[in-house]
DNA sequence: GAGTTATGTTTTTTT
DNA sequence: AACATAACTC
């Protein structure tokens, strides 16, 4: 059931293969079924392959389908995304680079951290001095394989000067913490393949046939990295489409997939533009919005599917019409037999979720946000792996810093000064310059639990690092709202642990850790069947759905403020929004709001330029013609009902409760047992005061 | 050293 | 508005 062009690719055996893959041309079936038929019919050992994707949700999707086309044999296939393969590789070859065992990876919040205490170190006002902005230079750097060496060429101002001298000693503080961050992933293995040839003979030798997704958004070092695996046997099949590259301020270079023809001289190049997933309304829609962009690689998709229902665009008095609308079309669509799971809404930038969540738990919509750092970013979630870093890599000065007074345990931060000077001193870790006080308790503490991490399973070893270091106890004692929450992040903590060895059997910390530190989304975990879904319009590239929802089309928003000075950076917005689009099979709804509160304040903003672009005969307007609606629920909280802590309540559905807690939105209520504690709307119809 | 208040900053997107 | 950091008290 493959189109022509499909089975080109799909057969085409020997040296480097381009496919242009418009959206929905069925990129994923020629990706799958070119492996299974690698192995099948040209009998090539799974074991040669190489398949690399961009996320881990697209590397599970790209194993469920081929094991569904071959098997159990294709488990032997390696589907990987860039920076796992490259940490595969490290934790092969760390010694060769100079690394320990044990070294951890840090994620960006750490980064930060570390550029912030570098700063701190140079003296340097943190106001001038944007550590954000640095460590972005810093990154970007490593993403275009500029070491601090190379990068004194480009120093041209005091800023740049700054970004050198913490870059290189960013570097530094990485090594001496025995860790390496995600661009290392991608740079330590080219500097070991550049090192030992023998190495990267190894590799070539085992990866013989190498498939990349998503190509428009590979980066320098990402390039590179392929091109020196495939360079021997050049088996190199490359799929993308440059109207989807959208990964540019991550230093992409959709050009990179432009030039292919040229790095490859002799490829092949298979052009799939039949769309099987869309309406022609909504590819036309997507069109004609595309069309805008002057560079780029002429093509257009076409569909043999039925015209198809108008695009709806309903313009909001604010965000909270806006979000209501969206409601009252999801129930509409539901009605008529719709499922939550195959809806899905949209947004340029994540703080945009609130209002819609918000709308949502009012209209008792089940939702899932997917691919937020919602749960790996909860401070408690980074105190515990903080401790089991430690655990694992006791040079790990970051995570040291994070949790030797969490919970408090009277060190301040004159102590830590003191023992981040002395480790500079003495050449040492800072764990190891412990010698007395009462952070010496703390090693003790952790030599401990390191004692006990070689015994037990993983899971018992959160239970006794949650139990040893107090941090259950502290949080158990507090008997708020907030600590609760805590507490249950930490139990879904574990249920995660646990899924992990109900899946692989015993885990060892270094493979949990690993695997971890690579996942953003905890829902990679969890199927969540039935919910709609809530996403960015980055977050949801690969993914199709029958409904599909854009909201906050509007100037400033989606194009967002800081693309809009730039040409390039505007292209990319408006690939970015043919990508959301062209997302949808049945329809497609675009939403913005004329005012929005946004920084605090209310702004009024123009429909987007995106929406403008899209024919007119496609659209199907239904904003109101009338003036504002007359009661529109503004987050005016003065008009709250007022709650006191011990207030008594009767809510509709869970009967009386006695008021635990009180924030500027939401209220906690202790009903019955069968209930518990609830945290809801202060202002919801369900609850009365008694 | 810990807790409270004042002040300033933030919001683009992610492996 | 929410959050983080700095400054200020106890």
């Amino acid at each position: 059931m493959l189109n022509d062009k499909q089975e080109v690719a799909v057969k085409y055996k020997d040296g480097p293969l381009l496919v242009f893959a418009g959206a929905g041309s069925g990129k994923t079936k020629v990706l799958t079924n070119r492996i299974a038929y690698l192995i099948e019919h040209h009998n090539i050992s799974p074991y040669n392959i190489l398949a690399i994707t961009f996320t881990n949700k697209a590397a599970g999707e790209m194993r469920s389908r081929l094991y569904d086309l071959i098997g159990d044999v294709s488990k032997n296939v390696l589907t990987s995304t860039f920076h796992s393969f490259g940490l595969r590789i490290l934790r092969e070859y760390y010694s060769y680079l100079g690394y320990l065992k044990n070294f951890i990876i840090m994620d960006s919040e750490d980064s930060l951290s570390i550029v912030k205490k570098i700063l701190k170190e140079l003296n340097l006002d943190s106001k001038i001095y944007n550590p954000h902005a640095i460590r972005s230079k810093i990154s970007s750097n490593k993403n275009e394989l500029i070491m601090p060496n190379e990068y004194k060429k480009f120093v041209h101002n005091d800023f740049d000067e700054v970004v050198l001298n913490v870059y290189q000693k960013y570097q530094d503080m990485l090594f001496k913490n025995n860790s390496v961050d995600f661009d290392d992933l991608l740079i330590l293995p080219i500097r070991l393949f550049h090192e030992n040839s023998e190495i990267l003979d190894k590799y070539q030798e085992r990866y013989k046939y190498i498939l990349i997704d998503e190509y428009q958004d590979t980066n320098e070092a990402q390039y590179v990295l392929t091109k020196m695996i495939s360079s021997k046997y050049r088996n190199l099949c490359v799929v993308g489409d440059n109207d989807q590259a959208i990964y540019g301020f991550r230093n992409a270079n959709y050009k990179n997939i432009l030039n292919f023809e040229k790095d490859f001289k002799d490829c092949k190049v298979v052009l799939l533009e039949e769309n099987y997933r869309s309406t022609k309304a909504i590819l036309n829609a997507a069109n004609s919005v595309i069309k805008n962009n002057t560079l780029r690689k002429d093509k257009k998709l076409w569909s043999n599917n039925d015209e198809g229902e108008k695009l709806t665009y309903y313009r909001a008095y604010n965000e909270i019409d806006e979000s209501q609308f969206v409601v009252r079309e999801i129930k509409n669509l539901l009605e008529k037999g719709t499922n939550y799971q195959d809806i899905v809404v949209l947004y340029r930038t994540n703080a945009q979720s609130q209002i819609i969540e918000r709308t949502f738990v009012e209209s008792s919509i089940p939702y899932k946000i997917v691919g937020s750092i919602q749960f790996y970013g909860r401070k408690e979630i980074k105190d515990l792996l903080a401790y089991l870093k430690l655990i694992y890599n006791p040079s790990d000065g970051i995570s040291l810093e994070r949790i030797i007074n969490v919970p408090k345990r009277g060190i301040g931060l004159k102590t830590i000064s003191n023992l981040r000077q002395k480790s500079d001193e003495e050449k040492t870790t800072m764990f190891d310059a412990i010698v007395g006080g009462k952070e010496y308790e703390f090693k003790k503490m952790i030599l401990e639990l390191i004692e006990f991490s070689k015994n037990v399973t993983l899971t018992e070893l959160v239970d006794i690092v949650l139990d040893k270091t107090g941090m259950k106890k502290e949080l158990e004692a507090e008997h708020t709202l907030e600590a609760d929450i805590r507490l249950e992040n930490l139990e879904e903590f574990k249920s995660i642990t646990k899924s992990f060895e109900e899946k692989d059997g015993i885990v060892s910390l270094d493979d949990f850790l690993y695997e971890v530190s690579l996942l953003s989304d905890v829902n990679d975990y969890k199927n969540d069947p039935n919910r709609v879904s809530l996403m960015t319009v980055h977050a949801v590239k690969g993914l199709e759905f029958d409904y599909v929802f854009i909201v906050g089309l509007e100037e400033g928003i989606f194009p967002h403020i800081n693309s809009m000075m730039d040409k390039n950076e505007l292209e990319e917005e408006r690939r970015l929004c043919y990508v959301a689009i062209t997302r949808a099979r049945k329809k497609v709804y675009l939403t913005n709001a004329k005012m929005r509160l946004l920084y605090g304040r209310d702004q009024v903003n123009v429909a987007s330029r995106f929406v403008g672009e899209i024919d007119e005969n496609l659209i199907d307007n239904v904003s109101r013609t009338m003036d504002q609606p007359k009661k529109l629920e503004k987050k005016t909280y003065d008009e709250d009902i007022y709650f006191e802590l011990g207030d008594k309540v009767v809510h509709d559905k869970y009967g009386k409760g006695i008021v635990v807690e009180v924030t500027n939105t939401l209220v906690a209520i202790a009903f019955s047992k069968e209930y518990g504690i609830r945290k809801l709307l202060k202002n919801h119809k369900s609850i009365k005061k008694l």
